[in-house]
DNA sequence: TGAATGACTCGAT
DNA sequence: GATCGAGCCATTC
């Protein structure tokens, strides 16, 4: 059995991201250990759509903050709403001052 | 078992 | 400074 697999990683780290925050896949993937899986987070997204409790994909957007994954959602628009229902600025498919509101996984107490 | 997939990242031009 | 291509890893069929 593989319920803790590394896709159960990746959704307790997208989980752990705070309200109004916003991360990206490389720093989920170094956060596990293996920055050069970041398209492994990408396809754990994918099968988090059944995942309980639900993993909050949308505060997960790539290197240059654009919502890539947005268009995988019940409606493309559906990532933007949720990102600018929590307060984060999104300027087409851009998160506005990404920068500053980008949260890094490695804050957290790693056991 | 082997091959294929993927919501990315980095380096080079 | 911007654009293009190749690489990487874990899971699944």
């Amino acid at each position: 059995m593989k319920n803790y697999s590394f896709y159960e990683q990746v959704f307790d780290v997208v989980r752990a991201v705070p309200y109004g925050r916003v991360t990206t896949y490389g720093a989920i993937a170094n956060y596990l250990g293996a920055k050069r899986s970041s398209r492994l987070v990408g396809w754990a997204m994918n099968i988090s759509h059944g995942t309980l409790p639900p993993v909050p994909a949308h505060r997960v957007v790539n290197r240059q903050g654009l919502l890539t994954g947005k268009s995988h959602f019940a409606h493309p628009n559906r990532m933007q709403e949720l990102l600018e229902s929590e307060g984060v600025a999104v300027a087409g498919d851009q998160v506005v001052g990404f920068n500053d509101i980008f949260w890094d996984p490695s804050s957290l107490d790693r056991p």
